[in-house]
DNA sequence: TAATGTAGAGTTTTT
DNA sequence: CTCTACATTA
């Protein structure tokens, strides 16, 4: 066990821990990943049967890495039994193999928040409700930290404190979504997010049996991250754990930066009150960064109120202080940036990957970007929409998802009428009516259009039928196909394919690809699992897919670019220079952070992960004015730039700049203009084709059996074309037209006025 | 049914 | 400003 000397005395003590609970407080950069590899490592070498160690971590992505790591120490062999994964994931395995106890198929599907919150919409609509004032983001926002609280609807409706809490801010009626949205999920075979952990609760809650058998299967638990965990999941943590009570959890308070969703920070700061026996270990030393910047972040976080008392120190070099850039103009900023990374990069020779752009919104990104290209500085920048939420992908996952589970009702919809087979908007709202009157599912009218007396016309029954029957051609396909060969041949018979490849806009060939993409990912799943002997269907895949990210798709095309990303999906990454943009009032403390305490020092958190991201250097910096939606508005410096004690920063200008724009504003007030010699952003001319499509019309169109393959045509907007194609019959002839300069297009003739030429 | 117009909203994010 | 969701229009 030589691998113990590498640790330091707090890292060796926590990691020879066995038994009973224990809490690692980790500072940042303490080695927080090591410990807990270690620990695991360690226990497998005393013995205990990697089957019976349970490991939970933030994300699918860090999970598989410790994984990794543990097998290049112990062997595959070993590793490979460890059960390993997040809360989600974990759990929605266990809910599989116990399906039949919850009353859920064992294929559920797990909807993702744009089901949920679709769903919610067509409730609303149900229900004559205002999608304004019950806005299916704020009902959900509200269900979802009642579930979290486990708070059944049941219990929801019955608490008075929600109830006129509700009634306060004129929603009273989501007790009544709740109940509904619940109903709806579980004839749909569904389950959210936060299902996941509610109803693993309720079983090991209600059944003792299922409760015995995981307690002896998870002898030992582990806990990443425990700051960002919330009541739900720690609630599932005191119950397995309570037989033998080995569990440790590793966390740092100071990072605790989620509790907008939820994460209950009470939980790692309360830890010793659930169990007063836990071990405390604490990580204090920092490998990871200068003292100037670990003094800094510790100076900033002393000043919130709620934190454990640790004192974190490094004995790395003393290294600069941070140094604090001020800029008239957002733009500026992000040229400021720029221009110092290209400085440093001449002067220390580091790669492009060694910088990252820190902010606290997505939306500050543009500015930065333009910057960037214009030094021509290559970078990747993070987030924005994410693979699995673009239309296309949802679209090849709703098939399967309806081929797996015809029950998910979102899923139909998603896609009954994509691509195109004339069953329209008016035709669901009559299945669905249908569905509701006979208190069955969607999937059950599609099947017996007749029987269920939808009052559909005769060509409507038919294209139900061939739909139907499609769904039920792609369930013999998965039953004995693997998940590539499934996804291949409903990708094509599907018409999925045919569409996408038909689009040769550039947004048309960009879905095209990503749909190739998830194609050649159902590839590599299909025969990895092969390779391990594990299935390989649809099914198999289905169940991991939905809980995945794109964080999990470790793309490495990121060496040599300078990253920009939010400090959230910054955390547990370190860079060697790291600038943070934007420290200004109202954007970072975010301006809805800023009336309670609570929220700020979440804010403050966030500012700390910031500052201990870098191992070298770090600059902060925030502009007097910036763009926000269009106008131009001036801005503070953050009151975060003075928790930084002096002694760590380095702000040449900070007196007299700071003091010139305040006399600069007091000129200009009390009336906003913009001076006329403020920067202004360059703005492309807009709304060039409004002007050219607005001649009057007395512009006659060709009767349609004169439209004819080959034929020259004019239509008024798009000027001349030929059409490519005619199909269908009257009245609901289709053309295909190409049109010069602006492509092809698919025109119905009854609405469509062409002139033959 | 599909293209086009318009109103409205707009932290952070993983599962 | 920019994106999206819904209504409108052909």
């Amino acid at each position: 066990m030589e691998f113990l000397e590498s640790l330091n005395d707090a890292q060796r003590k926590a990691v020879e821990h066995i038994n009973g609970p224990a809490m690692i407080i980790a500072g940042a950069g303490s080695g927080k990943t090591r410990v807990l590899t270690f620990k695991i490592a360690y226990l497998i070498y005393k013995g205990i049967d990697p089957f019976n160690i349970l490991s939970l971590t933030f994300t699918n992505k860090a999970a598989k890495e410790m994984k990794e790591r543990i097998a290049s120490s112990v062997g595959e062999s070993y590793a490979k039994n460890l059960w390993m994964g997040t809360f989600h994931s974990v759990f929605a395995k266990i809910l599989r193999i116990e399906h039949q106890k919850i009353g859920f198929p064992s294929n559920f599907t797990i909807y993702d928040t744009d089901d949920s919150k679709s769903l919610i919409k067509t409730l609303l609509k149900d229900m004559n409700l205002d999608p304004k004032v019950y806005k299916p983001g704020l009902v959900y926002n509200r269900i979802s930290s009642a579930k979290n609280n486990l708070i059944s609807a049941n219990e929801y409706s019955k608490n008075s404190a929600i109830i006129s809490e509700d009634t306060r801010s004129s929603k009273p009626l989501i007790y009544e979504l709740y109940k509904k949205y619940q109903n709806k999920l579980l004839r749909a075979g569904a389950m959210d997010f936060d299902d996941l952990l509610f109803k693993t609760n309720e079983l090991l809650r209600d059944d003792p049996q299922v409760l015995h058998k995981y307690q002896n299967k998870f002898k030992y638990i582990m806990v990443d991250e425990f700051q960002d965990t919330n009541f739900s999941q720690f609630t599932i943590l005191k119950r397995l754990a309570a037989l033998f009570e080995n569990i440790t959890v590793v966390g740092d308070d100071a990072q605790s930066i989620y509790a907008f969703r939820g994460a209950n920070i009470q939980n790692i700061l309360n830890f010793n009150k659930t169990y007063p026996d836990a071990e405390v270990f604490r990580l204090e030393q920092n490998y990871r960064s200068t003292q100037n910047i670990v003094n800094a972040a510790n100076s900033v976080i002393s000043k919130n109120k709620e934190q454990l008392k640790k004192t974190v120190w490094t004995q790395n070099d003393v290294g600069e202080k941070i140094r604090v850039f001020r800029n008239n103009s957002d733009q500026e900023e992000g040229m400021a940036i720029a221009n110092e990374i290209f400085r440093l990069n001449n002067e220390t020779h580091l790669d492009f990957e060694s910088y990252a752009i820190l902010y606290r919104t997505n939306a500050q990104s543009r500015a930065l970007e333009e910057a960037l290209r214009k030094s021509d500085i290559p970078y990747r920048i993070y987030g924005g929409l994410s693979f699995y939420q673009r239309k296309e992908i949802k679209d090849l996952l709703g098939y399967f998802r309806v081929t797996l589970n015809p029950n998910d009702e979102e899923a139909i919809k998603r896609i009954i009428n994509f691509p195109v087979r004339g069953i329209g908007k008016t035709t669901i709202d009559k299945m669905v009516l249908a569905a509701t009157e006979n208190d069955t599912g969607l999937w059950q009218v599609l099947t017996d259009p007749i029987g269920y007396n939808c009052n559909l016309n005769g060509p409507t029954v038919a294209k139900i039928r061939s739909f139907a029957d499609l769904i039920k051609s792609f369930r013999i396909i998965i039953e004995k196909e693997s998940a590539y060969d499934s996804g291949q041949k409903i990708a094509a018979s599907s018409g999925l394919l045919k569409e996408f490849y038909a689009d040769k806009s550039a947004e048309g060939l960009s879905r095209y690809e990503n749909i190739q993409e998830l194609l050649a990912g159902l590839k590599e799943f299909s025969e990895d699992q092969k390779e391990q002997g594990l299935p390989n269907g649809l099914a198999d895949f289905m169940s991991e897919v939905a809980l995945l990210s794109d964080q999990d798709n470790t793309a490495d095309d990121q060496k040599e670019k300078v990253t920009l990303m939010t400090i959230h999906a910054a955390k547990g990454l370190e860079f060697p220079y790291v600038f943070v943009a934007g420290l200004e009032e109202n954007l970072f403390p975010s301006q809805l952070s800023i009336n309670s305490r609570e929220d700020l020092e979440e804010e403050r958190r966030l500012f700390y992960v910031a500052l201990t991201r870098a191992k070298k250097r770090v600059h902060v910096s925030y502009a007097l004015t910036r763009f926000k939606w269009g106008n131009l508005i001036y801005c503070e410096p953050s009151r975060f730039i003075e928790d930084i004690s002096e002694e760590f920063l380095d702000y040449p200008y900070l007196e007299n700049q700071t003091q010139r724009f305040h006399e600069y504003t007091k000129k200009q007030q009390p009336s906003i203009s913009i001076p006329s010699n403020a920067p202004k952003p360059y703005s492309p001319p807009r709304n060039l084709k409004k002007l050219s499509s607005s001649s009057p019309s007395n512009f006659e169109g060709s009767p349609s059996e004169l439209i004819i393959t080959g034929a020259e045509v004019e239509h008024q907007r798009f000027g001349k074309g030929k059409v490519l194609q005619v199909e269908g019959q009257s009245p609901n002839k289709k053309a295909t037209v190409f049109f010069q300069g602006i492509g092809q297009k698919q025109l119905l003739l009854k609405f469509a006025k062409l002139k033959v030429l």
